[in-house]
DNA sequence: ATATAGTTTGACAGTAACTGCCAAAAATAC
DNA sequence: GTATTTTTGGCAGTTACTGTCAAACTATAT
């Protein structure tokens, strides 16, 4: 049975964030992180087309962690209750534990390793469709609404702006959280930014959409994809 | 008398949009660039570290426009009515008119060149220091104060897809725009996105800033310099 | 105008990042 | 098992990018 393409990726990811934590990116060379992901770099850049976007995955796997809880997120719970109910760390395979120190170190490490930051951007950046689909699903709105689009991104952005806060504060400060703080400032935050009542429990409802903010063409150029 | 910099830069800059877009990023190499901006290929690689960088001082522009008027913005007007006030295109330099047209379509190609959307967001997110102390400066908040921090993040993001909207709805499809649909867009989506009153008229106040919501700690590691 | 100091640039050589190509290996289907 | 497709490694070649140094340019002083 063969390993998927994208724990192959990963594996890769993982080893480039430990050699990037550990000399720099500057100081780590295409081969190094080949050699110590244990294949040939050729592969290497067969998965990343360069050396940054090789700890992608990391950074997406972050964002993926919300995404899947906020899918299974049932329509009548409000998110305080939803996010309390899935933050449960104990919960995590144990693989996410490493894997989200690596991610955590990373995040801390931005300021000095400006090159890194353009990745985790991007890979946050990704999720604005999925996000959108997921606020669209709530309200009965279509994900290419402008509106939708647009609570997708502040969420997004309160959520990135979370994430290096908290891991900033933990590595650089040693500063600790419990779940539940950090489960209360995401949600509060999410709210704060949030301009459509989705947080809330809503009654499910056939897709309907309300009127489009800017014109049809307009909506449908909005999305990336 | 020399050039400045930036402006050596904005030369490359605009160079190097024009052959992307006319050939592709992939099709257009160093050489490339620094022959069209009149420049050696040395000094490119001293002035962007990659490639894909070249384009960075215009999307750079795109944002620096928001920023500089926003500076200006007298605390006893809304926004609206300041944005009004300032967006006239009649009052912008001419050569405006032509980097504006640049970065436009540089953004409706972002879905075909996935390698400068990292560049294009970074460029984006260069602005939430800024923002972020314009903001807190209209409140009598620190800049480094998590509640205007998140506002800041939320609030570019909105500039930003509505950048990326008009841009391709513009390009794309052809629609047009006038400068008070625009502004009227603008205005609203900063609006629902920020939980701060900061775009209605305040009146001056000393600094101060009210409690923070993370600690103290947290709120310093927040801030990415 | 000339000297001096500081900054910016180009030339060129070298390294590292990255691609194309093809054959070996591995997975999958039958 | 064989046939087919997908994934991988090896290696050669190209392009992106850096280090170094001398020439050119700017600025300020006299």
């Amino acid at each position: 049975m063969a390993r998927s393409i994208e724990t192959s990726q990963l594996t890769v990811a993982r080893a480039a964030a430990a050699l990037f934590l550990q000399r720099g990116l500057a100081a780590t060379s295409g081969a190094d992180i080949a050699e110590a992901a244990g294949i040939s770099e050729r592969t290497v850049w067969r998965y990343f087309h360069n050396k940054e976007s090789c700890v992608a995955p990391l950074f997406a796997k972050s964002w993926k962690y919300y995404a899947e809880e906020l899918r299974r997120w049932p329509h009548f719970q409000s998110i305080e209750a939803h996010l309390a109910e899935c933050f449960d760390l104990a919960k995590q395979p144990p693989e996410w534990i490493a894997d989200g120190l690596l991610i955590v170190r990373l995040i801390a490490t931005l300021p000095d390793e400006p090159d890194l930051r353009p990745v985790w951007l991007a890979s946050y950046h990704r999720g604005e469709d999925e996000l959108a689909a997921i606020i669209g699903d709530r309200l009965g709105r279509s994900h290419g609404d402008f509106d939708v689009r647009l609570c997708a991104a502040a969420v997004l952005a309160a959520i990135r702006v979370i994430d290096e806060t908290i891991s900033i504060a933990a590595i650089r400060y040693a500063q600790e959280f419990t779940t539940a703080e950090v489960v209360a400032q995401t949600a509060k935050s999410i709210r704060a930014v949030s301009h459509l009542p989705f947080c809330d429990p809503v009654e499910p409802r056939p897709f309907g959409g309300s009127g489009p903010m800017l014109s049809p063409d307009a909506e449908r150029a909005g999305r990336t994809e």
